[in-house]
DNA sequence: TTTATTAAACTTACACTGTAAGGTGAATTA
DNA sequence: TAATTCACCTTACAGTGTAAGTTTAATAAA
């Protein structure tokens, strides 16, 4: 009978960290990571709040978790492919970590890359600009620039296909109209529709100076 | 006699919007963000927490009340100037108020921009786009590109000037040296007195494709 | 001058948060 | 068989945002 009073998990072992992050990545993509809790996780476990302080040190290290998990996700193409298309692939895969995590993704944006797998990715990135044959000092300035971009194309988009997130006391449609006639005539273009038209022509307008070739 | 027991603060009439405001933003550079509460806010008000609710509506709004102050606190250049130094001065006043609140930062950078300073704010920027000559669509385009540089820049700087929220189990040098060698290069290039220069690179390789005159 | 109204605070209370400290029984090892 | 470790639970605490209602001072109306 391992179901006594004191003991909610079904089955003792269950709990892993793996499972506890995919729950978690999954739970803030349903309600938000302000709303995200650890009792909250907790009863969709299945189990006490304490006992995900088994497997993790902590709240924050779920956060750090996840964010190694999303960049650990980004494939790498083969180094035969042009440099160019090596990092439009990085750069896509980068814009879809935004749209499918778009609750987690300003975590992941404002979060240090400190860890093993954010050096690993970060030096994978390096390599591309060194087979390309810059110096150092270029890929790394590079890189950062790039690095901007995303980010902050990320946030944007990730914004987009939140839910909530407003101001408490938004504008109203008629008074934009009104008093901002260049901003209601920007807006159609600033629908999803347009973001893949957009993000490539940013990021075409790095590369283009990145490898001039 | 107006201190009695049950009257905290030294003048009823002190408190007010403003100044509950310009506290917070003092008091999150002090101790950041997720360290900031109602309750340590009102201490150094010297008042009860509830009385901040008469002056706004709950703690999300002192937030968009700190976006809004920053966001108008950014100048813009006369319209005589060339356009490019027009829009490299909002560029540069945009990556002070990363630096100078570098707490803050992170929490602007993902915050919605539709209250009515923030659409004006947009709607001067695509003020300048149209006097370039761009039609509207380019314009939309190009404010939105720039945007995701200058937001990604900002955070990016904002966590340079941060001290914490790295990662509860960052890599150490000796493994980074030893498994990451490129990184390890690349990593002077990345200390602060490098900003500049990274970040004037980018916006002029934006800049020079916006502008090509 | 008295009365009513509003402004600007305060008091209490509640549901919720992360997590420190320690306990418990089962599984594993010595 | 005894000791130890694993995996999870119990309790408790200090802190959070804020809803609801109360109190006093300032102002306006009668």
């Amino acid at each position: 009978m391992s179901n006594t009073a004191h003991q909610k998990a079904k089955t003792k072992g269950n709990l892993s960290k793996e499972l506890i992050v995919q729950t978690s990545i999954t739970m803030i993509e349903e309600i938000g990571v302000e709303k995200f809790s650890l009792r909250k996780l907790a009863e969709k476990l299945n189990c006490e709040p304490m006992s995900i302080y088994y497997h993790l040190k902590n709240k924050d290290q779920i956060f750090d978790e996840i964010v190694d998990f999303l960049i650990s996700s980004i494939q790498f193409e083969s180094e035969q492919l042009p440099i160019k298309q090596q990092l439009i692939s990085i750069a896509q895969q980068w814009r879809m970590l935004a749209k499918i995590y778009s609750n987690f993704f300003p975590v992941l944006a404002v979060h240090q890359l400190n860890t093993h797998t954010g050096s690993q990715f970060m030096n994978q990135v390096l390599a591309i600009f060194q087979n390309a044959g810059l110096p150092i000092q270029q890929g790394s300035y590079f890189l950062r620039i790039l690095n901007y971009y995303l980010i902050g194309a990320g946030i944007d988009e990730a914004k987009g296909y939140q839910l909530g997130s407003s101001a408490t006391q938004p504008i109203k449609a008629e008074e934009l109209v009104n008093q901002y006639p260049l901003l209601a005539q920007a807006l159609p273009y600033w629908k999803t529709e347009h973001y893949d038209e957009i993000f490539n022509l940013g990021l075409e307008m790095l590369l283009v100076r990145i490898l001039p070739n």
